[in-house]
DNA sequence: TATTATACTGTATATATATTCAGTATTTAT
DNA sequence: ATAAATACTGAATATATATACAGTATAATA
């Protein structure tokens, strides 16, 4: 199995979402809407490659014929516990035992993509994307992220949950959804600044 | 779930035996070569005698754009299946077959109660209360509500999610999370008025 | 240095596919 | 007795979809 670069992963994570969420393989045109490309040509090179490098297979004439392989998880409902996390300051890692507030059972494909732990919100900077206190949103640890993803983001000891807005190589927009607070702006040459990971999805228990 | 007929077994079985194989959907002609139809049009009733009684969903115009419904016989640990409900009008009962867009796996300790449905939501009403368009609100079937629940309710044919807000034995007020929305005034004398449930909680997956 | 792989846009088209319409016949409810 | 559901054949068609072809551009490789 040769390498995967990271687009060609986006578009392997987009047809097992897709087919999570609708039971059936995307086609060339729903691949593109799902990741932003203008041309169908470009989802079928991708699909290529990834048939190439052995991570899919497609069925020659047929719609929809797209089929992940190696992939034989018949356990892929099963349940696993995930821990909460508060927001956590300091240097400490983010999973370390200190930090965990608590575990909630809950199945692996619970969300369109996998993750790895529960944030508890503090603060009403996201409410107009209702994100609410103490809303646990569901955080994939990954540094593959994207402008206008929410992100889980850790400047110099603080941890925050922004919309990211990446200026320029230098500078990094965190923007929060409510007029009442301000944007953050990272420079990163001068402040230590990490992407812990992105928003998959929001859990809210009364 | 009405009853299934044993040609109707067939067919299911058959996208469930072609979706092992394969790993996406059979076409009408699929069918028809699998079970020995001469004309697409058999597979084509059969499938909307399935859909009708809830046996399968099947997306218009996709192709390919059949999904089994249900099937807890493949993906049940000691997890339930929840209907996915929209905002569905009319007299027919909620939980009609008809009227469930999908089935989530989900533990039944999920929430701080227990649940029946998941309901999707239509609109921004409750937007400053957390609740956004598409988010699914667990909902427990309940008449036990107070002032300030958020409940699911049913005017004449309407069923809309708002915040409860009894004034008077004979009126009740339904009030929105948003500022663009009017508030539901219902005189219980002279409108057909039933609070099907309220929310326990709330999932959303981007 | 030339070549291959990656990563795209944009257009075009053959065909795969859903879906409708017109029939026939049998069985099941009302 | 009549309607409605079941169970098909057969033909027709609009459109959904895969896929080829023509480009552009950059990074990696040999």
């Amino acid at each position: 199995m040769k390498e995967i670069t990271s687009q060609q992963q986006r578009v392997l994570d987009c047809i097992q979402i897709y087919l999570n969420k609708t039971g059936f393989p995307p086609t060339r045109a729903d691949i593109c809407r799902e990741l932003g490309f203008k041309s169908p040509n470009s989802a079928e090179t991708h699909l290529r490659a990834l048939e190439k490098k052995g991570f899919i297979s497609i069925e020659s004439g047929a719609s929809r014929g797209i089929s992940i392989l190696g992939n034989s998880d018949l356990n892929s409902n099963m349940d696993n516990n995930y821990p909460v996390i508060g927001l956590v300051a300091a240097g400490s890692p983010t999973l370390a035992e200190e930090n965990i507030e608590n575990k909630i059972s809950c199945p692996d494909d619970f969300f369109s993509s996998s993750f790895d732990y529960f944030l508890k919100v503090k603060g009403l900077s996201m409410k107009d994307a209702g994100i609410m206190e103490d809303d646990l949103v569901a955080v994939k640890k990954t540094h593959d992220v994207k402008n206008g993803d929410i992100v889980i983001a850790r400047i110099d000891d603080e941890v925050t949950i922004k919309f990211l807005n990446q200026k320029s190589p230098k500078i990094v927009e965190l923007e929060p959804a409510n007029d009442d607070f301000q944007k953050i702006i990272v420079d990163l040459e001068h402040e230590d600044f990490t992407i812990e990971g992105k928003s998959v999805g929001l859990l809210r228990r009364n």
